[in-house]
DNA sequence: CAATATTAGGTGTATATACACTCATATTGT
DNA sequence: ACAATATGAGTGTATATACACCTAATATTG
């Protein structure tokens, strides 16, 4: 029975799910690269912009606008402190860790930010508008299959 | 000049980058759960069924096809190693390290497949059929944008 | 108001990923 | 034939990710 397999699909391309991560990973390689003169990597620019568009969130709240584990975000947010791009403030819940970015965090962000909007127009560009509409529609469908 | 960012964006999901990343962890949690009476996860069956298919490929060959380092393929399969579902044979070329799926990868494999199976036909039923080759195609152009 | 449940956060461990560097073995050019 | 270069693999370190388990503070409720 060992080498009775020969029903599985030939092509290696089939699985889907190994498709959007093989996508995934090179999407991230080429943003990285677009963000690099800025020092900033995709995952740290996105994390200060959410940072300054909920104000003042906690630990948790960051994390649900990512749709990460609350953890996760925990430790990302390590990286960012050490290197002096945000703080930490408790809030007036005791349990609660205020994030803020810094100044440094914020002008990063705005040199960092010039890039982004260029990364987004050549992907624009090489995808076309209307493509990259349809697939941002199926990737926030993706998004719904999890809770 | 601190807060004066008051161009950038105002929603969240807007950087295609993030967008892409947030979808393929909600798909591999997807993929994850339906395969994990087998005991395995999508990217350990991926890389079960890509030695299956690549005969004895060796670690960056293998790394190739995933379009990983291969110092990642190369650690992944230390886990697949551990237990009892690969073995690593030297080749003629005593550089290269020959990855060979066990009897017991192989069943794994296998008891994987049908969950899998079933996975991709509920992705394709979710999507529909149209969507999800579109997605297919868009998802193989961002591939491209790494060397 | 005391007991309990919920919420916010942190740590240990594990997988997935990449880069810089190293080592050993081919292959090749002169 | 031998030096220079290619190639295949391994390690150290770092980021990104999640789950199980823990602590502390607040909220709820009998």
């Amino acid at each position: 029975m060992k080498q009775n397999l020969g029903h599985f699909p030939k092509e290696s391309n089939v699985c889907n799910c190994t498709n959007i991560r093989r996508a995934s990973r090179a999407l991230t390689q080429f943003y990285d690269e677009c963000l690099s003169p800025s020092g900033l990597t995709v995952t740290r620019m996105g994390m200060l912009h959410q940072i300054m568009e909920l104000k003042h969130p906690g630990i948790s709240e960051l994390a649900a606008a990512f749709r990460i584990d609350r953890t996760t975000m925990n430790r990302n947010l390590k990286a960012l402190l050490a290197d002096g791009l945000v703080i930490l403030r408790a809030g007036q819940d005791a349990r609660k860790k205020e994030v803020q970015l810094t100044e440094l965090g914020t002008a990063k962000l705005q040199q960092a930010y010039g890039l982004w909007c260029q990364a987004q127009q050549d992907l624009e560009d090489y995808l076309g508008r209307e493509e990259l509409q349809q697939l941002r529609g199926s990737l926030a469908k993706l998004e719904a299959l999890v809770p």
